[in-house]
DNA sequence: ATTGACGCACTTGTATATCAATGGTACAAT
DNA sequence: ATTGTACCATTGATATACAAGTGCGTCAAT
C-alpha cells in the first residue's frame, strides 16, 4: 500500500477512506486480494473503528466485499459495475449540461473560463499531469453552478469502478482534444443550446472509451469471470 | 420514535438505519430536532457502534447533520436536496426506460406483469394501502432489468428527501391513474418506443409534484430558511 | 488415500469503557 | 451588561473483549 501523511485535521477515517481509495484506483490493492480490518489500522496507524467505518463506505460502493468473519476483500473488476459507472456519467452530466443550459443567463462561468484558462496554459506548456485535476474541476463546477453537488458525489463514488479499468489501460486521453472539447461545451452552454451541448458531452465522454476487451484477456484475473 | 421489532438476521445496523430512516420519513422524528449517539443506543437497544455507524450513512445523504462534539441533528428539509432528489430520479428513470427499450426484444417482463396484474386487483378491491410498495417494486424492476441496480440504490438513498415533503403533503396521488401510467409505461418499453417511454415517465412522476409552497407556509419550521 | 471429527486461528459484528477535544450553558465576579 | 470560569454533554477515536461463524490443519479411523 502507497500510505502518504495525514493531513491536518483530517479525521482517521476521511484519512482511511482517502489513502484506500487511491490504492485502489491506482491498482496498488490488487483486485481479489484480502484485507482485514487489523491489518489495516496497524497499516495506517489506526484503530480499527475508522478503518472499519471506511470499509463500509467503499462496501457500499461495492469495491469492497465484506464477508462477515470470514474478511474483506479488494472486489474484482466487474464489468457491470464499470458499465454502470459509465452510464451514471453520461446520464447524469448530459442532464446537468442542458440544466445548466436553461440556467445559462443567471450563471457565472468566470470559474469555468479560468479553469480553461490554465488546462490552455498546461497544454502549451507540456505539463499534462496537471490536466486530470483541472479536467475534473471543470466537470465538477457545472454540477455546481447548476446547484446539483449531491448528484456529482454519487456519481464520483461510482467513478472508482472505472478508474481502475482506466489504471490498466494503455490508451492516454489526447490532451488537446479534451481542452478543445471543454472549450466547446462551455460555448454551447452559454449559448444555452441543449442539444448541442448534449451531443458534445456525448462525444467528450467517449473519449475516455476503453479497450476493455484487451485488457480483460491481458488481466483477466482482475476481473470478474462472468462476461459483460 | 416508531420502533418495531428487530429482523431475524438483521444487523444491528441495518436495524438502525431501517428503523432512523422510517422515522424520518414519516416524520417521527422532527426535522431539526437534536439526537444524540447515546440516546439512540438506548431507545433501540444497541451499543453506540452501530448506531454511530447508520447516523454516519444518513449523514452522507445529508439527512442528518453531525456536529462534532456537539450531537447529530435531523436536517432541515432542504428545497435544494428536495429538488435534486426529484431531478435525479427523473433524468434517471427516464434514461433507464430508455435503455429497456433497446433491451427489450432479450428482457422477460413477466415480474413486471404479475406486479401490474397484483397493481389492479388491489384497486379494483380497494386495497389502496398495499398500492405503495407494488408501485416501488414496479420501478425497481426495471432497474433490475436493465442491470443498474446500483444506480437504483443511489437514487433511493436521496428520495428520503422527497418522502419527507409527501408526509407533509395533502394530495394524494390518484391510484388509478398511477396503475394506468404503469400500463402504458410497460407497453411502450415493449414496443422499444424510447420518446413514448421517456414522455411517459415524466408524465408520471410529475403527478408527484406537490404544493410546497402551501407546504412550505405551513410549515416553515421544518424547512431551512433558504429559498429555492 | 479418504473421510470425518475436532479444535484452533482468524475475522467481522457488537459491546463497553475511556479519553481528548470542543461547543454550550450556567453562574459568579466585576 | 459583560466577562471569565467551571462544568457538562457530545462526537471522534482508541483499546479491549466477547460472540459467532468460517476455513484450515490435525489426527484418528477406516
Amino acid at each position: 500500500m502507497n500510505i502518504t501523511e495525514r493531513y491536518a485535521r483530517e479525521t482517521a477515517r476521511d484519512y482511511a477512506l482517502r489513502i484506500l481509495k487511491r490504492n485502489i484506483a491506482s491498482l496498488e490493492l490488487v483486485p481479489g486480494s484480502m484485507l482485514s480490518e487489523n491489518e489495516l489500522s496497524a497499516a495506517l496507524g489506526l484503530s480499527r473503528t475508522p478503518v472499519r467505518e471506511a470499509l463500509i463506505e467503499l462496501n457500499k460502493i461495492r469495491i469492497v466485499e465484506i464477508l462477515p468473519q470470514r474478511g474483506s476483500r479488494i472486489a474484482l473488476i466487474d464489468c457491470n459495475m464499470v458499465e454502470e459507472s459509465r452510464f451514471l456519467r453520461m446520464v447524469l452530466e448530459t442532464a446537468i449540461m442542458e440544466l445548466a443550459c436553461e440556467m445559462a443567463p443567471t450563471l457565472d462561468f468566470s470559474v469555468a473560463e479560468a479553469n480553461l484558462k490554465l488546462q490552455q496554459f498546461y497544454i502549451e506548456n507540456q505539463l499534462p499531469e496537471k490536466l486530470m485535476e483541472l479536467d475534473n474541476d471543470f466537470h465538477r463546477e457545472f454540477y455546481r453552478l447548476t446547484n446539483r453537488m449531491q448528484t456529482y458525489h454519487l456519481q464520483e463514488s461510482m467513478a472508482l469502478h472505472f478508474d481502475r479499468v482506466r489504471s490498466l489501460s494503455l490508451t492516454t486521453v489526447k490532451e488537446i482534444r479534451i481542452v478543445s472539447d471543454h472549450e466547446a461545451i462551455l460555448r454551447a452552454v452559454r449559448a444555452g443550446d441543449q442539444a448541442e451541448a448534449a451531443m458534445l458531452v456525448v462525444k467528450h465522454l467517449n473519449r475516455y472509451k476503453i479497450d476493455e476487451k484487451a485488457i480483460r484477456e491481458q488481466y483477466a484475473a482482475y476481473f470478474t469471470p462472468e462476461r459483460c
